[in-house]
DNA sequence: GACGGAATCGTTTTT
DNA sequence: CGATTCCGTC
């Protein structure tokens, strides 16, 4: 057996890491210090060199990116098929293997579907209305919110400790969407984790049987854990120290969304014989990048420990821009990546950071006047949209009659004469006699108590689904598909809508289509007897697929701070860091908040290789408000050696740590707003120079000045009274 | 049931 | 400011 693949692109914490003989081990892994690599080469050493069984292995991540990263990269590297049996994917997708597996055992009918976020909340919704309570005082986000936060700690309905009437109903309403759940055979994300512990807990044979199978476990982001993760891993793996965990507490930016940072703590406690590395080498970023993130996460307390170094050469200096406002900022990255593409280089190595999706916009604007191709991440995923999602619901009905949320979606969509009234009835009766919205609409056509023709109409959807089902049963899944979007109506119900939106909507529910064939193709169906619909549609919730059809363009890359974890480019822009922005205003109030911030900042920095370019503007329009604001306290926090703070074009060059002292050189354009009858940055026209944006302004009377940054003719100060300047509106 | 005006709200995101 | 959602009208 030759080793050499396996150990030789290793450095010795990284082999160290990826020969530790089996017993727990805590690989703390710095950003960019190879920890993918160790987590796949650690099960290549595993297989090829231990030669223990694939089978015998987990692997854990958070998203199904990183998931079917790793797998390819373990496929890559080791010969056709040596990784097969292996288990590799999400806590959720692992633990909706498992429930499908053992929906016996979970309580769960073996038709059961998975509940996205929106779902839940549409679900949540209803159980408000039905109940009559006052939306205002209980916002269904609320309590999605509060339903989710308990089942990622565990705590079911009737664990829940119950302080006051108010309190009381939140309870009421979490016991009531349990049971609904139940009934329907749904299932949401934080339930799929909190149901698999339960029923592993519960269910000795099957712990035995999965605690014997799995003997190696491997989580990737270790720190993202929950609670519930937690639990889990710690239950299949109790008594056998088995478990392999990589992660880095700077890193650490999901508390917010229940993930426990202590878990790396407690890691250590649970599991006394671990062993722990550090990665601290990097192999990403310049010197002075790394220096400077270092600085900056230092002032954390309670870390780790972790200090990443690099033989990288220095490189350049932090570039730090003080825009005047958020339209200058946008005018200053935007020219800086012209130069860059100009110098030969590719736009999809520039990206843009930033802390909230609303700043995304002005990049945009001035991208597009700049005819720059760009992409934005996030936004409304394939499966996420409404057309889909509704087609999705006709077919999750035809797998289970008992659906109610996806009974409700679609029983008047598209209209066909059952109105608020009939629906009304359909409810009342499935409240009374605790069924599913399917058998009080039975019942109700059978009984009557309505309309003639609102019965008529109730009896025609019910046999809509029912011919359905009869004629999808030996159908390929596409044609299922296929069949259920013209049947429904709902592309006709499109074509009526009208050009544009309709006509997208009409070519997303044709990618359906594709995307079942295409399904059908490559899922391998398991041993497991599931239908391959049931199939499709978890996967459909599971995986919500892409934000943005693929680009093959060479495209700028614009997103939040956090989606860019993970990712590397050559030159970022970390824009809007300012006190209020980032960190933001909510985040001073809770007490470990701005360290999080402060990772954030950190997780950033890191993603630069080449070059690193912060921005802040001392002056934004946020919310329709003009806010005058201070540069982040981050900032000031990277020592000034490894910053160069530039005015326009890079003319003046001041230390950063001057921050306190700048108000002298500020003045004379802090009042500028509004002498000249010009705003700073506000657009405005030459006779000679052509358009350009005011970015600063000295001086009163006939001695006015401004300086304009011209899009063609560069930046020029120009005498007030004689440039003879005109608005663009 | 479609359309339009008013009201509301405004980190971060994956599963 | 701008997007989304909600409610009332025709």
């Amino acid at each position: 057996m030759d080793i050499t693949p396996l150990i030789d692109p290793l450095n010795d914490a990284q082999r160290t890491a990826v020969t530790a003989p089996f017993q727990s081990a805590l690989v703390l892994a710095g950003a960019g210090s190879g920890k993918t690599r160790v987590l796949v080469h650690r099960i290549g050493w595993m297989i090829q060199v231990e030669n223990l069984p694939a089978y015998s292995i987990l692997a854990v991540t958070f998203t199904n990116k990183a998931a079917r990263e790793m797998l390819g990269r373990v496929e890559s590297l080791m010969q056709q098929d040596a990784s097969a049996g292996m288990w590799i994917g999400t806590f959720h997708g692992l633990a909706h293997r498992f429930l499908r597996r053992h929906s016996a055992a979970a309580n769960l009918p073996d038709t059961f579907q998975v509940l996205d976020s929106d779902d839940q909340q549409r679900l949540i919704k209803r159980i408000i209305r039905s109940a009559e309570l006052d939306e205002t005082r209980y916002p269904p986000k609320q309590i999605q919110w509060y339903i989710n936060a308990h089942k990622d700690e565990g705590r079911r309905a009737a664990h829940v400790q119950t302080d006051g009437t108010f309190w009381e109903t939140m309870q009421q309403i979490y016991k009531t969407y349990e049971d609904l759940c139940q009934r329907s055979g749904l299932v949401d994300f934080a339930e799929l984790l909190l149901r698999c512990l339960e029923t592993l807990r519960d269910t000795p044979e099957l712990l035995d049987q999965y605690r014997n199978r799995f003997r190696y476990v491997l989580v990737d982001e270790f720190q993202d854990t929950n609670t519930i993760q937690y639990a889990w891993l710690k239950l299949l793996t109790q008594g056998q120290n088995n478990l392999f965990v990589v992660g880095d507490d700077d890193q650490s930016i999901y508390g917010w969304r229940g993930a426990r940072i202590e878990n790396i703590h407690s890691f250590q406690s649970d599991y006394p014989d671990h062993r722990l590395i550090r990665l601290e080498q990097n192999y990403r970023s310049t010197a002075n990048i790394l220096n400077a993130a270092n600085a900056l996460i230092a002032n954390n307390e309670n870390r780790m420990g972790k200090e990443l170094w690099t033989d990288d050469k220095d490189g350049d200096p932090i570039t730090v821009y003080d825009a005047f406002n958020e339209q200058d900022e946008a005018y200053f990255v935007v020219n800086r990546i012209k130069q860059w593409v100009a110098e030969g280089n590719l736009r999809e190595q520039a990206a843009i950071l930033y802390r909230s999706n609303a700043q995304s916009r002005l990049f945009e604007e001035r991208l597009v006047s700049a005819a720059i191709p760009y992409r934005v991440y996030g936004g409304l995923r394939f499966f996420e949209r409404a057309e889909i999602k509704t087609a999705l619901a006709y077919l999750r009905l035809i797998a289970n009659r008992h659906d109610d949320a996806s009974f409700e979606r679609v029983v008047n969509l598209p209209t066909r004469g059952i109105g608020a009234r009939s629906m009304d009835a359909v409810r009342e009766i499935a409240k009374a006699q605790k069924c599913s919205l399917w058998d009080s609409t039975r019942m109700l056509c059978r009984d009557g108590g309505l309309s003639a023709r609102a019965v008529n109409a109730l009896k025609a959807f019910l046999e809509l689904i029912e011919n359905h089902a009869i004629a999808a049963d030996s159908m390929p899944l596409h044609d299922q598909v296929r069949l259920v979007i013209e049947k429904s109506g709902l592309i006709a119900h499109y074509q009526k809508e009208g050009q544009e939106k309709g006509a997208t909507r009409i070519d997303n529910l044709k990618e359906l289509v594709n995307a079942a064939r295409q399904f059908s193709n490559e899922a391998e169906i398991d041993a497991e007897n599931m239908k391959e619909l049931d199939l499709f549609l978890s996967h459909a919730a599971l995986e919500a697929g892409d934000a943005q059809g693929d680009t093959d363009e060479d495209c700028v890359q614009l997103m939040t701070l956090h989606s860019a974890k993970g990712l590397e480019f050559d030159l970022v822009f970390l824009v809007g860091m300012e006190e209020g922005l980032f960190p933001g205003q909510k985040s001073l109030e809770e007490i470990g908040r701005l360290e999080e911030e402060r990772r954030l900042c950190y997780v950033g920095m890191t993603r630069a290789r080449q070059q690193l370019v912060i921005c802040h503007a001392e002056s934004r329009r946020l919310y329709g408000r003009e806010h005058r604001s201070e540069a982040s306290r981050f900032l000031r926090e990277i020592p000034s050696q490894y910053l160069q703070e530039i005015r326009m074009q890079g003319q003046v060059s001041r230390p950063v740590t001057a921050y306190g002292n700048h108000d002298k050189t500020k003045t004379n354009r802090d009042n500028g707003d509004s002498t000249s009858g010009f705003m700073l940055g506000q657009q405005v026209n030459h006779s000679k120079f052509g358009t350009g944006i005011i970015l600063q302004q000295e001086g009163d009377g006939n001695h006015a000045r401004v300086q304009i940054n011209f899009e063609s003719a560069g930046t020029k100060w120009l005498v007030l009274a004689y440039a003879n300047l005109t608005a663009v509106s």
